[in-house]
DNA sequence: ATCATACACGAACATGCGTTCCATGTCAAG
DNA sequence: CTTGACATGGAACGCATGTTCGTGTATGAT
């Protein structure tokens, strides 16, 4: 066989590229390949496309052939290198102007059959959705993804108040972990709470946010699903509120 | 003097330019003269120019002269133009990545001494800060804003829990209005707390956002201090809490 | 009417900038 | 040592794209 130098994996000049495309991201375009060979130290610019070329089949870069400074970079992909490495991509990964945009699919509220997003998530047009910074979400994927308007005050004691909005991940009974804050839906109460959720021998712990609150607990026949997982909560407050 | 026809102020095919820069967007960089004609409707690359001239000096976009693409809009004089135009400039505004970074102050706690950002919000580097995007904003200026970390739950009564982080404005005793809710230092009783403020005969009145709880009344001789309006919290919700 | 100005075209020109091809150096496998 | 994938340069080549200029047409102002 064979079994070459380095190769396989990003280089020294990769992450430079790389990070070079994170600073320039703020001018509004991206650079031409002499700008990229001249910050890199690389002087000529076949070197820069052989490098790029290199980028593109690792899935970090996009580029569109013969558009001027047709590349841009792919934040998914730039995430899963999370702190691999240091300063330079580090920045890169923050300095990416990257919203994701979450479909609104809907109110909660006590008495509401909570709204599930478009089974298959496939394709929402202009619909409404809230724009959230990557850097506020746990870096993962943003599929799965849903958020939901809070109607009413049936969750003060989930400290989510009238008019918060809920980001959610979708998630089924069986992912669910002690300690996450998930929606659950209760056919029997016809009631849809969000607590923290614990299993115990043989009944489940619902704690509420609310360290003041005292915790229900549903027996482990009772029927319950859990809806999604509270990733985050808003709450834009407005001028004159109450 | 002289009063041209329609002159001053955006034309049609300014809107519809600003409309196609921000379709654009997605694509990572921005389009050429020659595309904007196209999707424009303009034939000719000096007219396409004739408006980019214009949009520049009236500053809604920027352009770096003799580089391919070499231009970006600003999202700021965007921001302006608000609801004034219709869906083209309307999904333009959103579709902009924008996000905007707000200065994380420190930390924020009953006893502690409620932190103010560097005095003149003059020039921060990379220090810790939170991106949101302009979207979930009400549209201001970014300027004034600063975050802080919430510490400890002495804020519960105001449905903001440890951990928290709450996005203020500056603000000034004067300017408050009644129904904004406000970061209140008293400091007689040498404590912050987090309230929807009103003025009434002699006295202000700090309403608690949880509705269950009642207000607390403060004689309008007791110092009191007003350090910020909260504009938006958020919560994080990591896997494991508790 | 006459002129200045905003608005529009389209062609020509001069770079900007990606692509391609050829030559060279390096190191590991055979 | 030879071979070959990998890494670099450098210089052309040629399309991509911004800029400039000559022209033409409304519309107001004088």
């Amino acid at each position: 066989m064979m079994m070459v130098r380095k190769s396989k994996g990003l280089g020294e000049r990769h992450i430079k590229i790389l990070g070079f495309l994170g600073e320039h991201q703020d001018k509004g375009y991206p650079p031409s390949i002499r700008e990229i060979g001249e910050q890199t130290g690389i002087s000529s610019t076949s070197v820069v496309n052989y490098y790029l070329e290199q980028l593109e089949k690792w899935g970090y870069i996009e580029r569109d052939r013969h558009i001027s400074r047709g590349m841009r970079v792919v934040p998914e992909r730039l995430a899963e290198l999370g702190s691999t490495f240091a300063a330079p991509v580090q920045a890169l990964a923050q300095a990416i102007n990257e919203l994701i945009r979450i479909p609104l699919a809907g109110r909660i509220g006590a008495s509401l059959p909570m709204p599930v997003p478009a089974s298959d998530f496939s394709y929402y047009g202009p619909e409404e959705g809230v724009e959230i910074a990557r850097s506020l979400l746990p870096a993962k994927k943003a599929e799965e993804l849903f958020a939901l308007e809070v109607s009413g005050t049936s969750m003060i004691d989930a400290m989510v108040n009238d008019g918060d909005i809920v980001i959610m991940r979708q998630i089924s009974n069986a992912e669910t972990k002690d300690g996450d804050m998930v929606a659950v839906w209760l056919p029997e109460r016809d009631e849809t709470t969000l607590k923290y959720f614990y299993k115990e021998k043989n009944r489940y712990r619902l704690q509420p946010a609310n360290p003041t609150m005292e915790p229900i607990y549903i027996p482990k026949e009772e029927p319950l699903e859990i809806r999604g997982k509270v990733v985050m909560v808003i709450r834009k407050i407005a001028s004159g509120a109450m």
